[in-house]
DNA sequence: GTCTATAGACGGATAGAC
DNA sequence: GTCTATCCGTCTATAGAC
């Protein structure tokens, strides 16, 4: 049993999306990569904006588990190393996530809202975790607030740094290193 | 005593790139707001990348003295804190580096050497300050280099999450905090 | 479902007049 | 120095045939 035409498109897009961004991608390009013209893509989203509507859509169901995973946890950071780990192995959905986020900054861009919104989201559920876990304060004496923005903030950053220049091995490392301190954890 | 023409050119340009970046920005737009037509601005530069080199040398030239203030300094993080107030009162500038900077991490971005090479050089001028200040570790117990590494992601992390949604007026509290945990000084 | 054909806008860039 | 005119490429999108 083979893929639906329509899930082989939304596949190659969110490839594509990752490496040039939505504006840098033409339809052409994702149809000419499906072995299809561009109205044959468009046979099945109507415009452009519905078919990123659709890779954001399927990038948080293939990291569902991943996320659930995030969710009831007690080893911090070593499920922090998990996460890292997994996007290590899936290049592409930490991939298309970094590039389509920075883009969506960018005055006018149709992912904008989709982004603000699912990163106030994932903040809220790490605010719920610190908290349910060490109370108003980590270890390390920041807010769980405090905490979860810096930890998004240098997760997005790592990765940026790392897709700017794949030479950096040692990433992982840093990072737990990095949240080893930031949580107030013993080394 | 006015402005020259080209220097105009280049400012528009860099507000432009800053608000939609180097492919959402048309050289028709930025002739537009100079009062100019396309070719008025091709006249100063002979094509698209070209103004866009311009645009980085430009920033640079900007945040020079703001740079060399990081140079010298003692006070940790009071001294990021000024990095960070800067860069508040000239958003223009914080943000035409985050959003070309996040954009040259696509595929045949012309911005994409300068990044990788600017990077490496700040990152190595930090690695050099801190341990002149500190030796081969940090109070906190980092090495100069994931401190500097990390650094430099949670500052663009920040920034970008700050330019998502500009309601979060709390980051640099929660910057001077972070550090202060990071580096590992007296609270 | 997938194609050809084509519309219609916009992109960057060049030539040449003034 | 700045313009008009123009080229050529690419883009999204639609209409209609098979």
């Amino acid at each position: 049993m083979t893929r639906s035409r329509r899930e082989e498109v939304v596949d190659v897009a969110l490839e594509l999306f990752a490496e040039r961004g939505y504006r840098g991608t033409s339809l052409d390009a994702i149809a000419a990569k499906v072995g299809l013209t561009r109205q044959g893509v468009l046979h099945y989203f109507p415009n452009k904006k519905r078919l990123l509507v659709e890779i954001l859509r399927r990038r948080e169901e293939l990291n569902r588990e991943h996320l659930l995973a995030e969710h009831a946890g007690e080893d911090w950071p070593g499920q922090m190393a998990e996460v890292v780990a997994y996007d290590h192995e899936h290049p592409g959905l930490a991939r298309v996530y970094s590039v389509l986020m920075a883009e969506s900054v960018t005055e006018g861009h149709p992912a904008q809202e989709y982004f603000r919104d699912h990163y106030a989201t994932v903040r809220e559920r790490m605010v719920r975790g610190f908290t349910e876990r060490w109370g108003e304060r980590l270890p390390s004496g920041l807010t769980p607030r405090a905490a979860a923005t810096a930890l998004l903030a240098l997760l997005d950053g790592m990765q940026q740094q790392w897709l700017l220049d794949r030479e950096q091995a040692d990433h992982p490392e840093i990072i737990e290193d990095v949240l080893t301190v930031l949580f107030g954890l013993r080394r």
